[in-house]
DNA sequence: AGCACGCCGACT
DNA sequence: GTCGGCGTGCTC
């Protein structure tokens, strides 16, 4: 009972989810609904004995648990964290009584062992019976985890708390987080436990004051320390390479986690570094997330509104005051001040008193995009949580947002779950990018679960795009959210024009096979005699990506995948992009042994020495994970860029995204149609939508600019379309082919991936599920649910593992969910020689 | 027979 | 996710 009123007590109104597309049960009964499924056993293959050890359990009636109970004993509903399904109800005894909260984060026993989990609520007698749980299984809780809201805890501060204020009993997780949750784990069909464990940051759940992080100073001249490094390369070479990596780091200060990886040194080296006297090392006290930016401080007066940007601000500025949920679509091309409107907008959720918080992809969480959100909303309530930061920082920033320290939170996916108490306002930049997808579980949509929780907060929410996904355009059209144009660029510069060359002529006139077409090797040469910069795109890192012998056409493919190998120009293995496997390159066929092997295909490595070898005297870098592996290199490349230092550069989606540099004024996409080959319903709105986003990184100064796209589909319509900037045009045509196939924006799509060793046991088990779900979907025939498949997953083979999948389509996801919730989700956790995975909105779908 | 390995199910 | 139980198949 007390569960319900938990949940009354912060869902109050029924039609709170009204527009939300997965109600969000109660959780004990939702609970209930997914134990009764598991109860009854759905089939007879299996172990026999097992089977009847099951069924043997004798039912528990109230009597029983009377008896067994002690009496006036209290019982917790705990989601244990880890991919189990479901919650466990345990005893509370002594050790934590009067200290549960829902969100509280707990230690239990679990199995052969203790695990963190979370409070949910109170279970009563009766659910033990509901649930056929004998009271005399039951174990207790053994502690509280946190309770310490500002600076995480341990057992012993945990335990001598008597003269702790009430606040320090805050749960971890606010009832509103804990609400969001539920709705996740059922809209997505994962467990509570992953997405409670993946609304904290690491460092936050460790419970970390160890985890501030530590600085390394040195201690002594840098003379000094140069003298002893020579001093000890040879009896602790370890040591001597700290500080070498030291005296490298700005002002001889670095944080230790990164200068131990620097220098490839265990813990060990630097804590006797420090026993010398040579360096000495501090946690830094607070973090200011954006110390390494120098923020400045800048007014909102320093720029004046465009028409549009001023009717965009007004509308949501209104939204804003109304203190109501409102969502809205703000779709401006780039350039046309997107961030300068959500600054304004959080401008003004802060002076009404609330918070917020920005969402954007993480490869766009530049210094400047730091920069600018500290700048103007200040630096003391703004955290910035890219990608660069220690588990510390991050865990440093999280318990600020807690303690009501951080009224802005910038980040990337998981800034959605900052604690944040009075939200007002969520902004999610590049609404239609693919990154806002996780892609392990818990599979959430960050722009989807930013909707619900705008909705659950009554805040506002503002999806950005200058080409919005199908799904946020089709809900404008239909007026279930508000459209604001930014139809002009700010400076009142226009798109750049865009030439298509035709690589089929190409290849046809010069008489060979080109990866640069002389329209693009002319457009380079004048850009780089003119002292300008181009970037060239391509979505495929790596030198030759197929690679074929001439004499009988066998083509290298990963042992372990369906997938062809890659070449790298600086490696001596081939390698394939998914498992990481290698092999030697091969210098005779593998198969027939003839010589000749051919490297055909294109990567990045492979334009980066066309390029070189069209143009040795520029000055030419390459972006993609390759060359980027290190955290600094992607700074300094960038920084060597914008400082004119480089010509060309060349990279992948990398280089696609929120870069802003006015001496671009050329921008080659060396092959638009890569992603076209998917075979996905989205490949075209994907095409369509990188073709138009590094189209606008060209002309984005005084100097304008120009886009060549290289293609062999030159009629293709998401290549013609964005060739015009046609977005509306592209829209219309593409929502017609997805309406006429039953696809998203039409319908919500759940993707069963069903993997095995076992080649015919995968298909077998594959078949099963899918006899289920079109079971499930004839027992909901009110509603149109379709199912397709199985059929060989894309990737039919990956990592050892031969997979099929089957998709479900449903008309709204609270429909997607019930089929997912039910049996048909205790039936794939249960198949027989190969294992199922559900994913809900899938992106990639390989 | 004895053991290594891999699969499967339970975990309150 | 992780552990233990148990069945399979290999070796001495």
């Amino acid at each position: 009972m007390a569960r319900k009123q938990d949940a009354k007590a912060h869902a109050p109104e029924p039609d709170l989810f009204a527009g939300l597309e997965a109600p969000p049960l109660p959780a004990a009964l939702a609970n209930a609904a997914a134990r009764a499924g598991s109860v009854a056993p759905a089939h007879a293959s299996g172990s026999e004995k097992k089977l009847r050890a099951r069924a043997a359990r004798p039912p528990v009636t109230m009597a029983q648990v009377k008896a067994k109970l002690p009496p006036g004993a209290e019982l917790a509903e705990v989601a244990v964290e880890g991919v189990v399904r479901g919650t466990f109800t345990y005893l509370v005894d002594e050790r934590t009584r009067g200290q549960l909260v829902p969100g509280a984060r707990v230690l239990v026993p679990f199995g052969p062992r203790a695990v963190p989990g979370y409070y949910v609520g109170a279970r009563t007698p009766e659910d033990l019976v509901k649930d056929n749980l004998d009271p005399g299984r039951l174990k207790a809780v053994l502690r509280r985890m946190d309770g310490d809201g500002d600076e995480g805890t341990d057992v012993e501060r945990g335990a001598k708390s008597e003269e702790r204020t009430a606040t320090e009993h805050a749960p971890l997780l606010t009832p509103e987080l804990l609400e969001l949750a539920w709705w996740i784990a059922r809209q997505y069909a994962c467990s509570l436990g992953t997405v409670l464990a993946a609304m904290l940051p690491a460092g936050v759940k460790r419970g970390a004051a160890a985890l501030r992080p530590r600085v390394v100073t040195a201690a002594k001249a840098p003379e000094e320390l140069l003298a002893a490094a020579e001093l000890l390369a040879k009896k602790a070479p370890k040591q001597a390479a700290l500080l070498h990596a030291l005296l490298a780091s700005a002002g001889s200060t670095a944080l230790a986690p990164e200068l131990l990886a620097e220098a490839e040194a265990p813990g060990t080296a630097l804590k006797a570094l420090e026993k010398l006297g040579l360096v000495s090392v501090t946690e830094q006290a607070a973090v200011s997330i954006g110390d390494s930016y120098g923020a400045e401080a800048t007014t909102s007066g320093d720029v004046k509104l465009t028409e549009a940007q001023a009717h965009a601000l007004e509308a949501l500025e209104a939204a804003l005051g109304a203190g109501a949920h409102q969502a809205f679509l703000l779709q401006g091309v780039t350039g046309s001040g997107k961030t300068e409107v959500y600054l304004r907008a959080l401008e003004r959720t802060l002076a009404l008193g609330k918070q917020g918080i920005v969402l954007v992809p993480e490869i766009a969480l530049t210094p400047q995009t730091a920069q600018r959100f500290e700048g103007r909303l200040g630096r003391e309530r703004v955290a910035v949580l890219h990608s660069h930061l220690t588990g510390g920082e991050r865990a440093e920033a999280w318990r600020a947002a807690r303690a009501g320290r951080i009224d802005v939170v910038v980040g990337a996916r998981s800034a959605l779950f900052a604690p944040l108490e009075r939200l007002g306002c969520i902004v999610v930049d590049e609404e239609h990018e693919g990154a806002f997808k996780q892609d392990s579980n818990p599979r959430y949509h960050a722009r989807e679960v930013a909707e619900a929780r705008a909705r659950l907060s009554k805040a506002v929410l503002v999806l950005g795009s200058a080409t919005p996904s199908l799904e946020s355009y089709q809900a404008a059209r239909s007026g279930r959210i508000h459209r604001l144009l930014l139809p002009e660029r700010v400076a009142g510069a226009e798109l750049p024009p865009v030439t298509v060359v035709d690589m089929r002529d190409e290849n046809r006139d010069t008489q060979r096979y080109n990866y640069l077409s002389r329209a693009l090797k002319k457009a380079l040469h004048e850009t780089i005699e003119r002292r300008e910069q181009a970037i060239l795109f391509l979505n495929r890192r790596g030198f030759a990506t197929v690679i074929t012998c001439l004499h009988c056409g066998h083509t290298e493919k990963c042992e372990r995948c369906d997938i062809t190998l890659t070449s790298h120009r600086s490696r001596e293995k081939i390698t394939c992009h998914y498992c990481g496997f290698e092999k030697p390159v091969p210098s005779v066929c593998a198969e027939c042994k003839a010589p000749g092997v051919k490297f055909w295909g294109q990567g990045t490595e492979r334009v980066e020495e066309e390029v070189r070898k069209a143009f040795p005297n520029a000055r030419i870098a390459r972006m993609d994970s390759d060359t980027m592996t290190k955290r600094e290199a992607y700074l300094e490349t960038l920084g060597a860029f914008r400082a004119g230092r480089i010509d060309v550069l060349v990279g992948t989606q990398m280089i696609a995204k929120g870069l802003d540099f006015p001496n671009v004024t050329l921008v080659g996409i060396v092959l638009a149609d890569t992603a076209l080959h998917m075979p996905d319903f989205r490949s075209r709105e994907r095409t369509f939508q990188l073709l138009e986003q590094v189209a606008g990184r060209a002309g984005r100064g005084a100097k304008g600019g120009r886009v060549i796209v290289q293609t062999y589909l030159p009629h293709d319509v998401s290549v013609k379309e964005a060739a015009d900037h046609d977005y509306e045009g592209f829209c219309l045509n593409e929502l017609r082919e997805r309406q006429s196939f039953y696809y998203p924006p039409f319908s919500r799509l759940g993707r069963v991936l069903v993997r095995g060793k076992d080649k015919e046991k995968a298909l077998a088990a594959a078949r099963e599920a899918g006899a289920a779900l079109r079971a499930e979907a004839k027992k909901q025939s009110g509603k149109r649910i379709e199912v397709l498949g199985p059929s060989p997953a894309p990737i039919a083979m990956l990592d050892g593992q031969h997979r099929f999948h089957l998709l479900v389509k449903a008309p709204e996801g609270a429909a997607l969910a019930e089929v997912f919730n039910g049996e048909v989700g205790e039936m794939l956790a249960k198949l027989k020689g190969a294992e199922a995975m559900v994913d809900i909105d899938p992106l990639g779908m390989l």
